[in-house]
DNA sequence: TTATTTATATTAACATTGTTAATTAAATAA
DNA sequence: TTATTTAATTAACAATGTTAATATAAATAA
């Protein structure tokens, strides 16, 4: 029941963006009264949220799909990641989801608000893993990368999208593989 | 006059923040009724967007300022960044309005946008300049400097102020300090 | 100075948002 | 079958942006 709310928030969410959800709009969508919306949700806010997990398993699929001929070794690190951005880049109502969108009580929705902001490092664990136990990289160098990556991804797709920095699709995945292979490259 | 509502839109701003900024609430504030506001505005967008250069000058007021003891070098590089991630954190509204809120007509705005996206290249042009005079550094590596700093700085503001990453102020600047020597010293 | 025109400001109104309270319909228990 | 509980809908309200019609102030022409 809470599903048929999610399901058409979420549709709206990948399609029109995160602006054009709105009670009425969903309910509609969902073949209900917007006011039985608020018999399963708290706010317009709490369902938008509830949708974030399902983001994750979708974001997850995608990832491991476009990574699976990838070889181990630091590329994938950098192939998972760059699919990563592409998910968003694919749904930038999604990365407006995660990053953009104000929580009001983010002490409420602390355990989604984690979930988010390790996404992409659990993409990447087993990787890490692999690297760290045929000694390739040492933990502690693998812990600087993740630290690199998780603010300077989130950077590049925030200007991108909000602000058409770089002003092209090419120029950003130009600028993307310049800043990754800087990080990235064992020292 | 169009001064009026700028003014009463950057107080808004500045204490409470974007989503507090309306039609009726900057009327209200500036004294005259919300429709005057509509002789002067296209809309409320093209209002909040008129704010950009004055917050620029005054950001950059705020970073001089702050700057005024540093020496040359690339020490000075850093301190003038710190600064002016100081600056959107004392005024997060400024910080959504810089690099979050939606334009709708981005090509309409494009000085605007342009502004926002060369903002701290422009403070840091003078001392670029005379680390390179000085063959501190060549002009090539301080554009990769450069285009590092255009990504990661507003990618570690957008996770501190909307995802509350790191959870407090005390770890946001140490990790701006790790991330910025990391970048910054000299290869 | 007075009348007319122009510029400016305000009021009223509408559509769209989120949210809540009152009402109706459906399902279940007695 | 009837009573009670649960679920869904309608109606209503306040706040938002925006526009059209009206009123007022300022400037100009007679």
């Amino acid at each position: 029941m809470k599903n048929y709310f999610i399901q058409a928030t979420k549709e709206i969410l990948k399609g029109e963006g995160l602006r054009a959800v709105s009670v009425r709009n969903v309910a509609d969508r969902a073949g209900y009264s917007y006011a039985t919306l608020y018999n399963y949700f708290k706010d317009i806010k709490d369902l938008i949220f509830e949708c974030v997990k399902d983001f994750q398993e979708e974001g997850e699929e995608f990832v491991t799909a476009e990574v699976r001929t990838s070889t181990h070794g630091m590329e994938k690190i950098k192939s998972i990641t760059k699919a990563y951005m592409k998910y968003f880049i694919q749904y930038p109502g999604i990365f407006e989801l995660f990053y953009i969108e104000k929580t009001i009580n983010l002490v409420n929705k602390q355990p989604t608000i984690d979930l988010i902001n390790t996404f992409l490092d659990r993409l990447c664990t087993e990787e890490w893993e692999y690297l760290i136990k045929n000694k390739i990289l040492k933990r502690k160098d693998a812990d600087i990368i993740k630290s690199k990556l998780r603010y300077l991804v989130p950077g590049i797709l925030l200007l991108y999208l909000t602000r058409g920095n770089p002003a092209t699709y090419k120029e950003f995945i130009n600028i993307t593989n310049e800043q990754l292979d800087d990080i990235i490259k064992i020292k």
